[in-house]
DNA sequence: AACATATAATATGTAATACATAATACATAA
DNA sequence: TTATGTATTATGTATTACATATTATATGTT
């Protein structure tokens, strides 16, 4: 028997002991206070004080876990007042870590496929909810096309990409997609931008989404989403395969 | 000039004051100083003792705003060896913030919304990467329908179609989704539930979906979709307009 | 009585110091 | 050479004190 092998014998038996820290513990412990009191967003919770005498742990403690729901956005802290719950912000903090250059190719492309799913995923929700003002500002958008040059392509994308997304009046949605944003532009810049030659033949403009808004289905804007998208399909695919 | 304009007069000419605590501003210099050294995942920072020398304050606000970036993953901690970047987990923390207790009804609707979209889209992916397994899989899955029995049913659903998703071989995906089910089944306990008589005629069950992914294609599998979800489109719809 | 101003009380924010603890490197002895 | 003991180091926890912003109360002036 091997010493690798002996050791997981050993651990088998007695288990690698996991260190939660006090900070944990107290984090627990107030994730489930709140679920067992029922609290909503607006209601006060205890004062730090007495969260140190109930618990028996050091202020320090006690700040670090509520430095830590702070961050995700499930309290708010007022000088004196206190603190209270807070209807949490699911997409805080993501801001922070879509810097393309922390996270790792597969992340990246991970995202980036999630867009194109969303995309294509919306249809239903864009023609259920699109108003002619949205087709108005689509066209107007439309005309500026040919003044994004270049190194600027991307920021053409981005407007009248979110502008469709806009339509289907999901907020979160709308926000996700923007924090995106660059990602995108990265794995853009990153050799992905195509030249005019490589596009399929049946490749679908810009014009002929907002046409086919205005006039199509879902089923038509998929379809003609698919074919906008075809080459970036095909990239990810590709690429995934090679990982494999 | 009632005393209320008068107040947004001075207001507009002195402008309120922002109060960036000293954490927040240690906070966003951590951040630039990463991105300025250009740091990766696995690269050390500074030690605590290093940065309260260089930034002037005291060992309390650096942690403070390093427990923020622990908390969203951007760095880790260890004894002794100090803190080094990490790639960051971009769901992290959603899983404490998805208790639909204190999610407005408007985030859980839009959390609601994005799921059935990324149900319809992942098609492409899904047609693209699909494997003789996951139909054995998905099919043994259905044998098992008939075992969860009324308040069960949404288990079976969340197994369903999170296998799914995972013929998608996209992690950050599945993970999401799997996150997302307790607002699934809130909204399912809420009354969402569907007696069998309301579903509409052209209802696709699930062992048609199998059989649209055995033996169909990205379109065909949309329409299924399409028609499986047909309800849930329907009612979100419906609940959003009269939200207008 | 009405109003502005001063004062006190309160809870979070910041500082400083000391010690505990885990991980690593190094030293030591069998 | 190997296992064990020891020192060192950086984070984790505790304690105390004070700063600061907000609210409530009290005070005083007209």
């Amino acid at each position: 028997m091997s010493k690798a092998e002996g050791t997981r014998n050993l651990q088998s038996k007695l288990r690698p002991i996991v260190n939660y820290s006090l900070t944990d513990q107290v984090e627990t412990k107030l994730l489930d206070l709140f679920k067992k009191e029922d609290l909503r967003s607006g209601d006060p919770i205890p004062k730090e004080n007495e969260l140190c005498e109930a618990m028996g742990v050091s202020r320090t403690v006690i700040r670090e876990a509520l430095t830590r729901l702070k961050t995700i956005g499930l309290i708010e802290s007022k000088k004196n007042k206190g603190m209270i719950l807070t209807e949490p912000d699911l997409l805080i903090g993501l801001d922070k870590l879509l810097q393309p250059k922390i996270l790792s190719e597969e992340t990246l492309q991970d995202m980036f496929e999630m867009r194109l799913a969303l995309e294509m995923g919306i249809a239903e929700l864009v023609f259920a909810r699109i108003k002619p003002q949205d087709i108005l500002d689509l066209k107007a958008i439309l005309k500026t096309e040919k003044d994004y040059k270049e190194d600027l392509e991307m920021d053409f994308e981005a407007r009248f990409h979110g502008r469709i997304y806009a339509i289907a009046r999901n907020n979160t949605l709308l926000r996700f997609q923007s924090m995106l944003l660059p990602i995108f532009k990265y794995v853009h810049d990153k050799g992905l931008k195509l030249k005019e030659e490589e596009l399929p033949k049946n490749y679908v403009t810009h014009s002929i989404i907002v046409k086919v808004l205005e006039t199509g289905n879902p089923e038509k804007y998929r379809d003609a989403m698919k074919r906008h998208l075809k080459v970036h399909f095909d990239r990810t695919i590709k690429i995934r395969k090679l990982l494999e």
